[in-house]
DNA sequence: AATGAATGAGGTTTCATTCAT
DNA sequence: AATGAATGAAACCTCATTCAT
């Protein structure tokens, strides 16, 4: 019986795990290969021996965000209203940023840079993403529920980011407050955050603001 | 009488207008003094006489955006009701990213990282901002045309985050069109999106959707 | 009874043939062991367990082509007049890189590197080729057939060193008639060229060209 | 005034000889960039601003051979008897080999790995320079002068190989005496065994060995 | 005998920064 | 002000060799 997954034990998903870290933290450029073989505490060569080089590490970690991103985002499209839907949709990126905090420092970086290091299919991956938004947003518009001129761009980037958005921002207003720079006082947590966009959204997209 | 602000000439406008596109492009970590001092058409000794050293680079770099910005927030705040103010703080922020380009793209990878690389100054600047925010969105709750859920931070991340996103996921859809991964048809340019994601944030978080 | 010599099956067996082939290609510097390893079929531990480390490896190599060389020259210069010894010197070489590829490359890069590589009972087997040649031409020179001034050591650089050239000269030409650089045309076999070189060498070397 | 060309100055100069001496010694694969930098008296870093990369090098230093043995080549091949050319043709090998020590080292290297490391012009001029041979032999047999079998590639492989094997056979045998496994006693200098070799050659591709 | 995993040393290359002129 | 050259530190990656099983 294998021991539980909170610290990974196979070296391959230590060498993930530390990696998805310093990634976010640092960035593609940033990140060392040193820290991430120090953090997952194994050799560095070993590193390249289960995983491969920088950026085939990089694209190992993403494959599995976009793995476990992906069934959530399928069962959350299956039935319902589209504002349910869209709503699930969100619900779903919030879910995986919860379940890797690097997941959305990773993305923003990605948006940022024009996804220069993103491999082919992760890339596949978010263009369908995007499509799934697309189908939601056309059929809630088609039933009249969603606002005429709610572009299905305009909503994916608001819905997805949103969500990166909240997860990160929130560490900046942590870091603000340290730094003593301003308090923005309240504490939220990502869940909520994300919970409220969403609303904010939804209702922005939806007529008669009936949603809820 | 200096020339117009178009192509600089003085070398120190030459430096930190190379420099905002390479940080933009590549990150801090990523970006190398070589391609700025390349790209500025002067000697890399040149830079470090004129300007300092990286960090400093970068540094003075954002200050230069967060002048305007803050020029930009000032007029926008300065009266009317709570949602044109917060459609004018919207704004703002994309006229700023119009105006500098590299500007939203380095303003999300600070936001990812936490804002390692961020000047004090400029983090003082930040936390000015969200005040700014918050004062709208107390207000207009106060007068009873916001969503008394309203939460000002959340509001603050989706109503500035929208315009970085928006600047920047319209260039990742072009490049996943030119990949060829899929098409996102619409060709949408960033004013457009901002105005479109300024309508959804703020008709979310209007009561009755009466705004416009 | 083991099975016919053209692929071995007993793992030194295996394993010092793909080394001869690597080391070939690569040379002791450029060879990697785990390439010689893959090639052989066998893990690259069970090579050190069974032959030792790569300067180990690369000794026994070359000790298989040099007992093998030795046989066929002790039997070239039992008899017969000096003109066909030398002759049949230059066969055994010929006849040595004809049933060992790897031998004439390996050969020429030691040549070229001053021998760094080569243990001790290699290079007296080098010292005594050379002494056979030596005899021969001393031999032949005594008896009149060979020109006075045909030195022993000049004589066996070109006699041996011909059959190395050819070897590898061919492999040379037919890699530039590849790449289309220009086309070298006739298509010639090491056997066919090391006779031609030996007619030269000899001829050459001989009185009155009354050789053959 | 420049000081005298024996010790060069310049930077690229002392780099590029003495990545010459280190790739000679130890073939491409095993020669050391830190080794080529410390012998050339500059930190590493310059060097690779001044030239390139390992392959950069090692491409640029074997096109200053091939220049100076292209110019030499062409005053040899001008005018003359076939015989007198072909002896030329070494002459000018024998020539670039004793200007450029390294040269019938690393080309013997090449030779024996099917030339994996020489830039596309390096290639093309080794094939001039066969054209160069098979000129002239074509011409000595239409002649008369040169033996019917004489075949131009054979006779270029000995010709040329036949210097690039003198050059470093010579300091073969210097080894082999140093260890004191056999002496074999006469010292020779490379001028001699070219000139032998020549001898040798030319007599035995003439017809009734009338050559001199 | 055999294997997958591990390791430390070292190799190539890059880069921010500074110096001499 | 301006430049080409120089430098040291460090980054990425590889490789011969060994270990645990």
């Amino acid at each position: 019986m294998p021991k539980p997954h909170d610290t990974p034990t196979r070296p391959a998903e230590k060498i993930l795990a530390a990696a998805g870290e310093v990634f976010a933290e640092r960035g593609f450029a940033g990140a060392r290969v040193d820290e991430i073989a120090r953090r997952a505490g194994v050799n560095k060569a070993i590193l390249y021996y289960h995983v491969g080089d920088k950026a085939e590490l990089y694209g190992r970690v993403l494959e599995r965000y976009f793995e476990d991103l992906s069934e959530r985002l399928a069962r959350a499209v299956e039935s319902g209203a589209p504002a349910e839907r869209l709503a699930g949709l969100q619900a779903a990126f919030a879910a995986t940023a919860l379940a890797h905090p690097p997941f959305p420092q990773i993305m923003l970086r990605e948006i940022a840079g024009g996804a220069p290091h993103l491999p082919r299919e992760v890339l596949a991956g978010m263009a369908r993403f995007i499509g799934l938004t697309r189908q939601v947003v056309e059929d809630g518009r088609a039933r009249g529920v969603f606002r005429r001129d709610a572009d299905p761009l305009v909503t994916h980037i608001l819905v997805v980011g949103g969500v990166f958005l909240a997860a990160n921002g929130l560490r900046l207003f942590e870091r603000l407050e340290e730094l003593g720079v301003d308090a923005p006082a309240d504490t939220l947590d990502l869940a909520h955050v994300a919970r409220s966009a969403s609303d904010i959204i939804l209702n922005g997209i939806t007529l008669q603001g009936d949603l809820s």
